[in-house]
DNA sequence: CTCATCAGAGTAACATGTTACACACTGTTT
DNA sequence: AAACAGTGTGTAACATGTTACTCTGATGAG
């Protein structure tokens, strides 16, 4: 047989969920494209499960922002622009920014400890060139710090956030910037953040997503071939913030 | 036939999204509770339609966070605690403020018209006592500041929050704050807007969310019998927004 | 009285059948 | 050639059937 895009029987996850994922990391890898119609019945036929599950995943999806159902004619995959990277990098600094202030001032000996085992994570991946893992990493500090800062609803939103950013099918981690570089990054934020100093923590947290959001948004612009100058979009885009 | 909570037959809207509101309506009035659970085949039953769309709009709703599912015994209405009160505001204070700066900067004739317009509903309604009205054209308010900051992603995150502080069942016109005093709070924030004053206009939307937001905290506090301080609790919460 | 077992009710999750609609395509008229 | 009516295909939306699970509450053993 060949590889059916199978949905891996997992226990436990519903198919419903498992839909989900499939579809966000099936975007990801650009197995489905943007400005293309798919159908219930395709996606069901494909996953050799029926229309139900799908059907039921894909309109949490479609409330998630990820997708939009055309009446009678399919979905499809909502595109990202580069200006929504400018408008998701806006936010995350509106909600990670004051995140971090507010770990710092939460921070306890466990956190910062539980904060340096991560890091230590992040350090060894580096070295080892371990992006997928590296990125995971990465993902967790952030949501950790969210966590401490007591910010669930805020923590949603983010993670859904990074979704979208994931869809323009770019890493941080090209050629401009090394895992390492990232990670020099990274450790102001914790440093601040387990010698409880909230300021620093949201100066640093801010440096941090500016430089990550910039470069995104560079890229975002030179893979669309536009001619927009990255910087003054920049600028534009997230003043106030 | 008594009364029935039937979905009010709208054309061009789907079922499931009528379903969507009536549980919305359902829960601010007080017909659904919390911790009461409920299923899809009573509502399906109560509002005279199928399965299917009940089904679907409840997925829906969960994933924005108005109801869980518990697997074979039904779903229910996440409660909004106090603390989850100053979450939305902390949320909203680091949204809308910003969202304020960059309206006043984007702001043409035309923009001011319209708000102008919306504010000159907001003080009809206000005279006349009309708070149904009045709540949707403060709505409409923020939703359109957020539209012309240019903030998409921003308007549809204010609007899910917005959806969870009135399942708190305390409205913000109170004997503490009349119709009046909330128009009050929100001429700075326009005239600032109008006259492109950009620092000025973020300025007067903190003070009028950190009112609002003080105000239902207190609400909530008390609402839930705690004998916690709101002002302390406030200002733990939202360090750093 | 306490605890384990088990049958039954009720449910979400999943599968499948049905309907009404949007759109492309064809052939016809002007 | 261009505009238009008719027709067929594929779809989301909706309805209904089925399955496997979770809890409750009764029953009986210790």
């Amino acid at each position: 047989m060949t590889s059916d895009p199978q949905v891996p029987a997992q226990h436990g996850r519903t198919l419903t969920e498992q839909v989900m994922d499939y579809v966000r990391s099936a975007v990801i890898s650009g197995e489905l494209k943007t400005d293309t119609l798919y159908s219930v019945y395709q996606l069901a036929d494909r996953l050799k499960i029926s229309r139900s599950p799908v059907r039921d995943g894909l309109l949490r999806l479609e409330e998630a922002g990820l997708i939009e159902f055309a009446r009678n004619r399919g979905f499809r995959i909502i595109p990202t622009q580069p200006k929504d990277v400018a408008e998701i990098f806006s936010l995350r600094l509106a909600l990670e920014v004051p995140a971090a202030f507010r770990a710092a001032q939460a921070c306890t000996p466990q956190i910062a400890a539980q904060l340096n085992e991560i890091v230590g994570g992040l350090s060894r991946c580096a070295e080892a060139e371990l992006t997928e893992e590296f990125f995971d990493l990465d993902q967790q500090l952030h949501d950790f710090i969210l966590e401490v800062a007591q910010s669930n609803r805020g923590r949603n939103i983010v993670n859904r956030l990074r979704v979208a950013t994931r869809l323009l099918g770019v890493s941080t981690a090209g050629k401009q910037r090394t895992l390492s570089d990232i990670m020099v990054e990274h450790e102001p934020i914790i440093t601040a953040i387990s010698s409880g100093n909230a300021p620093a923590a949201a100066l640093a947290m801010r440096q941090h997503l500016v430089a990550t959001g910039k470069l995104l948004l560079a890229q975002a612009v030179q893979g669309q071939g536009l001619d927009l100058d990255p910087e003054n979009l920049w600028t534009e885009l997230t003043a106030g913030y």
